[in-house]
RNA sequence: GCCCUCGUAGGUCAAUGGACAGACCGUCGGCCUCCGGAGCCGAAGAUUGCGGGUUCGAAUCCCGCCGAGGGCGCCA
């Protein structure tokens, strides 16, 4: 990774200049006039001792670093950046290295022998999964998927909240609609699948068993809920979780009462006002929250406490860091689970991240979405209409905290110049290309071997620029958890191809060097660019028409 | 009322406190005797919601206001 390379040869210099930091930042530039990474610790620097200017610790430390033209050059500015160019040998050598290394390029090692887990979408097993859960969704799968890449053992979990009032309200819901009408039908569920939920249970089982227990219909439904709708949704989402945990059978486990008897030992619990209160210290009330409710005997403990317990039993599984990816309707909610988890010590080994929800519109209208109304589209109805790669796309393109609208009319419109396509253009164009090569007589066995430094075109060095940042966006990603990076990175990478392609000819019988070390070039795209879709959970086609049937409006 | 998040070209979004704020869609004008035109080249389009502050440097950090979304003590 160069810009290790690079960092690591500006912490030397900065050490033999007696300046203390160690790990000095270098970043891509924006601008290419400015070569291809720069720093700052010069301006940095000055900010601690201002008698130095910028430009004078530039020239020094550029002075100190050094010399390794075959690697990159050093230069600094009047105004105190110090710019990095990377040197054209080091780039050609790239493309022998990504084609050498093919699937496994990418792969950094900030993770090795660390265990990581991703919690997501955790729908609430009360109705079918929404464009929010697919929101969190596709990034959750995505951010595992680049975790693993930078070598974390990554486990996927989806928490299954069966348990509480919102059984009990699916449970009236379905009686409802069997005829057996609730007492306040205010609350309750509403929607086609409530029918289809209810069909399926009344076929299954007597329900004339459950008539006084809404409870039980409520839990069984959920199971069922579970098995027929969000489990077929997700293998249609190609959503892969290693584990589903149960909010019931943590109470069942005693998981949920040690968990109390835990919190008890450290003195963070307080009986006040018939209720149990974890106590969010700095001696001020109005923080505390209730672990145990007053209203129902004092006995029934809140999702509060359940939660705790959950992460309690995710720490136990030895896991080095917990990535929770929340809705924003638990944005709310993070606070006191970080002051739980400050309390109990593993709030650095915590990362809670707040996916905003998706609003709905219609036309430019706003479509308000609820289960309790019926009126949402469903994930799957999305998928249906533009296919999962165009969804995954754009749900992944969003920084989590942005607040995104999504217009089902314009997503379908827009499906066809969908920019997921332009990145899957690229690959199968590089598809083609290497198929053609070989109608020509070409042998794609070692390309690696091929002579890459004839690849001296400005279009070529760029590509090899972007290309060799892969495993910089993943290193990224895996701390950041920023997923929008990778979008933003395959179109990128993939317009540069295209624009190399427009300008050279790859396929030339005159010139077979020049061919073989463009052809080397592409099979490195084509690297590049199905990786980087890989980790998007996004195909990657060798022929564009391998993508029809893909949409069906 | 209080808390969290967001406000960037006409639209959808990028931009780790750094250099002249970048793409795509849309609009306008060009480019196929040749490896896939789902492409390429060019043009127009931004006082980064408004007003202060911190900093050598702010879309980014702090304060106030306006607007949008979400949440609010024993629902999950």
């Amino acid at each position: 990774m160069i810009r290790k390379v690079l960092r690591e040869h500006l912490s030397k210099a900065m050490r033999e200049a007696g300046y203390e930091e160690v790990r000095p930042e270098v970043l891509p530039t924006t601008n290419t006039r400015f070569g291809d990474y720069y720093s700052t610790v010069a301006l940095r620097l000055a900010r601690r001792d201002s008698k130095q200017p910028p430009e004078k610790t530039a020239k020094f430390l550029v002075a100190k670093l050094a010399k390794k033209e075959e690697i990159f050059k050093a230069d600094f500015t009047p105004n105190g950046f110090i710019n990095f160019s990377i040197s054209p040998s080091f780039l050609q050598a790239q493309v022998q290295e990504i084609i050498e290394e093919d699937e496994n390029f990418g792969r950094v090692e900030v993770g090795k022998d660390k265990k990581v887990q991703v919690e997501f979408i955790s729908a609430n097993p009360t109705g079918p999964l929404t464009l929010g859960n697919g929101r969190g969704g596709f990034m959750g799968d995505a951010l595992a998927n680049c975790l693993e890449k930078a070598s974390f053992q990554v486990e996927r979990e989806y928490y299954i909240n069966d348990t509480g009032n919102q059984i009990k309200t699916l449970g009236f819901s379905i009686l409802d609609v069997l005829g057996i009408k609730a007492e306040d039908r205010k609350g309750l569920y509403k929607g086609e699948y409530i029918v289809e939920l209810a069909k399926l249970l009344q076929k299954e089982t007597d329900i004339e068993r459950y008539r006084l227990k809404p409870y039980d219909v409520g839990g069984r439904g959920a199971e069922v809920l579970l098995k027929e709708f969000i489990k077929p949704a997700l293998a249609k989402l190609k959503i892969d979780f290693d584990a589903f945990v149960s909010e019931k059978h943590l109470y069942e486990s005693g998981k949920v009462a040690a968990a109390l008897e835990v919190l008890r030992k450290k003195g963070l619990v307080e009986e006040r006002e018939g209720a149990t209160w974890f106590k969010a210290g700095g001696g001020v009330e109005d923080k505390d929250r209730v672990l145990v409710r007053s209203d129902v005997g004092g006995s029934e403990p809140t999702y509060f406490l359940a939660d705790i317990a959950y992460h309690l039993d995710k720490f136990e599984r030895g896991f080095d860091r917990v990535i929770d990816l929340w809705g924003a309707d638990h944005a709310g909610y993070v606070q006191r689970m970080r002051a739980a988890a400050v309390a109990l010590g593993f709030d650095d080994k915590l990362d809670i991240i707040i996916v905003q929800l998706v609003r709905l519109k219609e036309g430019g209208k706003e479509v308000r979405m609820s289960k309790r109304t019926g009126t949402f589209v469903t994930l799957e109805e999305l998928v249906d209409k533009v296919g999962l790669d165009v969804a995954r796309f754009f749900f992944i393109s969003h920084a989590a905290n942005t607040h995104m609208d999504f217009d089902l009319k314009v997503a379908r419109e827009q499906s066809l110049k969908n920019p997921v396509y332009y990145v899957q253009y690229a690959h199968a164009r590089c598809a083609s290309i290497l198929r053609k090569a070989q109608e020509e007589g070409f042998s794609l066995e070692d390309l690696s071997n091929s002579d890459t430094s004839l690849l001296k075109q400005p279009a070529e060095l760029a590509l090899i620029k972007a290309l060799m940042k892969l495993p910089e966006i993943v290193e990224d990603i895996s701390q950041n958890y920023a997923v929008h990076l990778l979008p933003t990175y395959s179109q990128i990478t993939a317009d540069l191809f295209h624009k190399f392609y427009e300008q050279a000819r790859v396929i030339d019988p005159k010139d077979k060097g020049t061919s073989l070390a463009r052809l080397a070039l592409v099979m490195a795209t084509k690297i590049i660019l199905r990786n980087s879709l890989r980790l998007m959970g996004v195909s990657h086609p060798e022929r564009m028409e391998d993508l029809s049937g893909e949409i069906n409006n």
